[in-house]
RNA sequence: AGGGGAGUCGCCAAGUGGUAAGGCAUCGGAUUUUGAUUCCGACAUUCGCAGGUUCGAUCCCUGCCUCCCCUGCCA
């Protein structure tokens, strides 16, 4: 992979934030951050965003940034996604050395610090029922009113929390409560629960607890455990840093550390989805093939996709951190992706949609090598011989009977280069009764082969690639496409029927020999189409399989 | 409607009381054995709107408009 120039970070407000402190000296020059997701689903593009922010600040400013699970929902929450998520920041190319941590591993801690906000008359056992609860909120505009057991003593809520934790009672019949104000009009100030009863098994702690606590009181004490300065999150989470202050201000006797918390505007990305709800409607449904469909703007996808580390970490310094909620296009990200590939990818040559060319002046058994560069940015890469012989497959597209308006590939009457080879002047082409297009004829130029003196001897426009029919084989390639078709998914209609029928094209597709040496994961430039990567799951040198990450640009499709 | 946020070029995004960085896209032109890459040039008299303060405002003040988030015992 090629290590794309980290240029100077651009000024944003988070690093704003960071500079000021450390002019201040607020936090002795240290800088901790952490990326905290939820083991309950599969990362996607968005959370990338998220750990190159968190993992860049730190590595910049020779901070740390803690990997922490935010596991405190055992019902939804799997050993099978922290493995998946671990995998996939790894392969982001992000270390968190030491610092692995599970909110899991503050259970006790937690529980104790809850005894002491009872004790302070800061918290209290509320036996209410959910709806109970729900009724006596408010709303935006009316304040909520207090629970009948908000004024039980600091005595019978500690009897209350501890018989809770001990399993005496069902799920749902007592929470614990943070007592705050009721008539807030931040609705999450209005006493928020803070404990609840879950006689579940939790993917840790297994049976320990019965008692699990809530984001809102978990992730702040975190946060502070973890002597973390700088708690970045996303815009909805504004409204919850009152809670957050105000959690550490009363525990700050017990903790001593209060981190910031900020917020940034998430990701939103067009053609696609990121809302785990119609990720995992995709993935149900059939519509995907799975969590790492290529299509599927998750980081198992993006990697089996062959988009790499490098062109993510560029596409987060290259769309900045703010506040305001913006729409990122996808061409941006598939740029990003392109600008890596090129330095970093070899070249090889495929033919998609093979049709044969018989060089009528090329003798039968004939046969000579010509050839072809690895990377023509990087000449210690090497070159490598390709066959050429009397019959080739070359691609559908690059012959028009009638040439439209500047076209200037093969047709009859027509010079272009085989590529790394011979000019060629296209003779005609033969059809069957139903006038498909079989194979197209031309005659070879001598003394125009490439690397000899007299090769250039013939100025040609057109430059086509092709394969020796002989020597090719055969592979399943896959071309994909976004899985939209229109930007915004959604938004006229349901967003499965904006599904882009043509995400996902297979054609049996002819390679050069070589490629079938291919690794799983090696990644190439198809020369005149695009980064194509070897199967993570697929592919074998037996039955290659190639995923079409993205195309070259082509100004002159759009043209046409 | 109550609370919390955001509005700077087509898309992102710096900036600041002193006269609008940069990137992407786009459009020209050069190079090119990938209609790719690379290179060079062009690209906001203007910062949501309306007032006000000031020698001077995108930046300060007032009012307004638009958009986003919040009524889980999810995170």
């Amino acid at each position: 992979m090629s290590e794309s120039a980290e240029k100077p970070a651009v000024h944003n407000f988070i690093r704003n934030i960071i500079d000021g402190d450390n002019a201040s000296q607020k936090w002795g020059g240290r800088v901790a951050t952490r990326f905290p997701p939820e083991p309950n689903g599969y990362l996607h593009y968005g959370h990338a965003k998220s750990i190159c922010l968190n993992f860049g600040l730190a590595r910049d400013y020779g901070g740390a940034c803690h990997m922490r699970f935010d596991d405190t929902n055992p019902e939804k929450e799997e050993q099978e996604y922290v493995d998946s998520i671990l995998e996939a920041v790894r392969w982001l190319g992000f270390d968190w050395g030491e610092h692995q941590y599970y909110a899991s591993d503050y259970f006790d801690r937690l529980y104790l610090f809850a005894e002491y906000l009872i004790e302070h008359g800061l918290a209290y056992v509320d036996s209410q029922n959910a709806d109970q609860i729900r009724a006596r909120r408010g709303n935006l505009t009316e304040p909520g009113q207090d629970s009948p057991y908000r004024n039980r003593t600091p005595d019978e809520n500690l009897e209350l929390f501890r018989r809770m934790k001990a399993g005496e009672f069902p799920d749902g019949t007592h929470v614990l409560r943070a007592r705050i104000d009721m008539a807030s009009p931040n609705l999450n100030l209005r006493d928020p629960v803070i404990y609840r009863i879950r006689h579940a098994e939790h993917h840790r702690t297994g049976n320990t607890w019965c008692i699990y606590p809530l984001y809102d009181y978990t992730h702040c004490i975190s946060d502070a455990l973890e002597r973390v300065t700088h708690s970045i999150c996303t815009l909805e989470f504004e409204d919850h840093r009152p809670l957050y202050d105000w959690v550490l201000d009363q525990l700050q006797p017990l903790i001593h550390w209060h981190p910031q918390q900020i917020e940034f505007a998430r990701l939103n990305l067009t053609y696609v989805v990121l809302s785990k709800r119609k990720l995992i409607q995709l993935v149900e449904s059939g519509t995907v093939s799975g969590w790492d469909d290529p299509r599927l703007p998750t980081l198992a996808g993006a990697r089996r996709r062959g988009f790499t580390a490098a062109g993510f970490r560029l596409f987060t310094d290259r769309i900045g951190v703010s506040k305001s909620d913006t729409w990122i296009d996808m061409a941006v990200l598939e740029e990003c992706m392109r600008e890596d590939l090129n330095l970093a990818a070899q070249r090889r040559i495929a033919v998609l949609d093979p049709i044969r060319l018989v060089l009528d002046n090329y003798p039968q058994e004939q046969r000579e090598e010509c050839l072809a560069p690895n990377h023509p940015l990087h000449s210690e890469a090497g070159k490598r011989p390709v066959g050429l012989t009397r019959e080739l497959w070359i691609e559908r597209e690059d012959y028009q009977e009638t040439p439209a308006k500047g076209f200037f590939r093969l047709y009859p009457g027509n010079r272009v280069r085989l590529r790394y080879a011979y000019v060629i002047e296209c003779t005609g082409a033969d059809y069957d009764a139903q006038g498909n297009l079989l194979c197209v004829h031309a005659n070879l130029l001598p003394d125009t082969k490439s690397g000899t003196p007299g090769a250039d001897s013939v100025k040609v426009k057109g430059n086509i690639h092709w394969l020796s029919i002989n020597e090719a084989i055969e592979a399943e390639v896959r071309l994909y496409d976004r899985l939209f078709r229109v930007p915004h998914p959604g938004t006229s209609q349901d967003f499965m029927l904006d599904i882009n029928p043509e995400s996902l094209r297979v054609v049996q597709a002819r390679l050069e020999p070589a490629l079938a040496q291919a690794l799983p994961e090696d990644r190439y430039q198809f020369e005149r189409h695009g980064y194509f990567v070897a199967d993570r799951r697929d592919h074998n040198p037996q039955q290659p399989v190639f995923n079409r990450t993205v195309g070259l640009k082509d100004t002159w499709v759009k043209t046409t």
